[in-house]
DNA sequence: AAACTTTGTATATCGGTTAAACAAAGTTTT
DNA sequence: AAAACTTTGTTTAACCGATATACAAAGTTT
């Protein structure tokens, strides 16, 4: 059944208020953590000593009196261990050195000529291990790996089905655990970018969002009062292949009238085909450079996207939406657009609540979110999720 | 912040803990509780006896010795109290009271011929009151009154707006418990028949369900690892507001192609004109009686029904969805197209998991699941949602 | 210099769980 | 039928963590 309740699980409850307090708001005094947690002061003490053992806090010296004794700092020690993020693309590989506040420290990116996983999976194992070596000396050393995937991976970590790599079955997670002899986990490219921006990016204030990775297709990060909604099997989000249009064009899924096949970045490059036009960048330069027709197909994919973007408002009332991918780059060629159409398609309620934004961290919310996805896994062993 | 932890926040989740397990599969002995939920045989002790001293909980006898002393079972004191579910509907209030096991004890079927709140509330109240004076005597009385609502709904319980009622800003909640004198809590329509088929129909073995009132218009009820999801302002579910065709059918609410225009059973209902059928019922039986122009009807309804829960199954991979409300009485002539369609249009692996099914409480979902969010209020005033 | 403030630790108490012992009430074996 | 074993449920002691309180340390203000 649940986890029942003991002395052990009310602490570990305190622990990880108090170790997430100091994340979040540091520097911060014992005396300041004792009144924003309504935590006992003699608690916080107990608490903060046994992190400070842990290494996970440090006493950075003496604070600011406000008429007594002047309080003890203390600061996260963000550099008690490093973490590695992965995000497996289409034809590249972007993988971060990161402390455990999701500082890049080292990164390294790589082309990938091929993309069957006998020849991906040693490139990104050996990407890992030179990444591991670059990290300085520390109390925990690489606390875990996560890779964002672009595909359906289940919860096991299994990649059960990539279009863009082809491939299907691939137990991702027990080859590369295996091969790294490090913790791993592997979560969905768009689940990565939501947990990217959550944590570090443009999402920080909302407990409600939704992060559409807008690349050659069109795939959701749905957070739920904080957290990633993963669906039974773990793979919700595949939202690109909703039907907007009943007997509309057809998709590489088998369907009529997917979403993606309107308003994913694969669809704006299809549509400017005739322009010559074969790059984002390319046509981002032709619309910069004052090209009518250039812009107006900026608007077209804007307008298509601001319809799937109303769905999703009137079906989860979030708080936030945020686009990412390579579609952020096309931000001022496409935002009015959706803002309109989204204005006149969603309801009144839902439309004043949620806010559209672009993806902050640009191409790195993915791989800052596996990042986070494994330094969450290595604070989780012995704390709770919060 | 959060809540932190302390002996009674373990005493708390504990006694529900076991409160729920004698719920759920009582009847059961201590040992039998102590041995699944892994608390000591101590700690279920005191916790059992606590229970039966609040009343909540009693014993029925020794059950069978399996080669020892005989177990002393426990049972849920299902008529510890009672609630009153309500379901305020178009032109209908429907109204139950039923025990703290969702069992309906008696009944009140009000038809409403104006829809003014200046009407309905007393309407409203007086049936409430007769239902509570019909409830007998028990230890805790009427514990509450929940209340489902076709509209949007705040979290304050003030409904924002209810196109059918013709409704805007009526502050339900905060006038009803002032009124009445008892908890009332107030829900949206669709969450509460989720709520309703979770607990007591054909949602009990699914974590992520959608269901789908399908009425005059369609509304969702999305519940995510057992919880409803809210949405930021407490309106998620508007899903019958989705785009299915950019250019389609003019919506009430502004839009073009909303889902609801296709498959309602007011979009049923506006197909069947040329037939001369202005009631469900009446093309249910056309159908019954063979006519293929109603069969058709309802296949085309079924096709577009299938098409909106395939963008379901797909964006968030639920484990079942329930068809309820209206739509349920055609489930003969619609579940074919309906299966059909959601198989072609949804993702392989999403459609594998996802079931579909038909409301098995009928017209009392909605009733019963606003029963259950007050019993659910009565129950979380000391103890802790699960 | 005296009085007040704030910080952080130490100590006693409290409330809850657990493990272990045990009593009560069976069944099985001989 | 007695002895041996089993199962149930209570009791007791020990433990653990949080809280309240007192207090020492180190400031600031008057």
């Amino acid at each position: 059944m649940q986890t029942t309740g003991d002395q052990h699980l009310v602490k570990k409850i305190n622990k990880t208020i108090v170790l997430e307090a100091i994340k979040k708001e540091s520097p911060l005094s014992r005396a300041q953590l004792s009144e924003m947690t309504g935590l006992n002061k003699g608690t916080v003490s107990t608490l903060v000593s046994e992190l400070i053992e842990e290494k996970l806090v440090y006493e950075i010296g003496l604070g600011r009196s406000s008429g007594g004794r002047k309080p003890v700092m203390l600061l996260f020690n963000k550099t008690a261990g490093y973490a590695i993020g992965v995000d497996l693309g289409v034809r590249y590989l972007l993988a971060v050195l990161t402390d455990l506040d999701g500082k890049i420290v080292s990164e390294r990116q790589v082309e990938l000529e091929r993309s069957e996983a006998g020849y991906v999976l040693p490139v990104l194992a050996n990407t890992v291990r030179s990444l591991a070596d670059a990290a300085p000396d520390s109390p925990y050393g690489v606390v875990g790996v996560g890779i964002g995937v672009a595909g359906i991976v289940d919860d096991k970590g299994t990649v059960l089905f990539a279009p863009n790599l082809e491939w299907r079955q691939v137990e991702l997670q027990r080859l590369l655990a295996e091969e790294l002899e490090l913790p791993v986990t592997i979560g969905n490219e768009a689940n990565a970018g939501a947990l990217g921006e959550m944590q570090y990016g443009a999402g920080q204030e909302a407990s409600d969002l939704v992060y559409l990775s807008v690349g050659t297709g069109i795939g959701a990060g749905i957070v739920v009062g904080g957290r990633i909604l993963p669906g039974t099997g773990g793979f919700a989000g595949e939202i690109g292949h909703t039907t907007i249009e009943q007997n509309g064009r057809k998709c590489s899924c088998g369907n009529k009238g997917c979403w993606e096949q309107y308003a994913s970045e694969k669809a704006l490059l299809e549509a400017a085909k005739p322009l010559g036009v074969e790059r984002l960048g390319k046509l981002v330069e032709l619309a910069e450079s004052g090209s009518t027709e250039a812009i107006r197909l900026f608007h077209e994919v804007g307008e298509s996207l601001g319809l799937g973007i109303a769905n999703i408002v009137n079906t989860l009332n979030p708080d936030l939406i945020l686009i990412g991918n390579q579609m952020t780059r096309a931000e001022p060629w496409i935002r009015s657009s959706i803002e309109r159409v989204v204005t006149s398609r969603s309801l009144p309620f839902h439309r004043k609540q949620a806010q559209i934004r672009f993806a902050s961290l640009d191409t790195h919310s993915t791989v800052l979110g596996s990042a986070y996805d494994a330094i969450s896994a290595f604070f989780s062993k012995d704390r709770i999720s919060l």
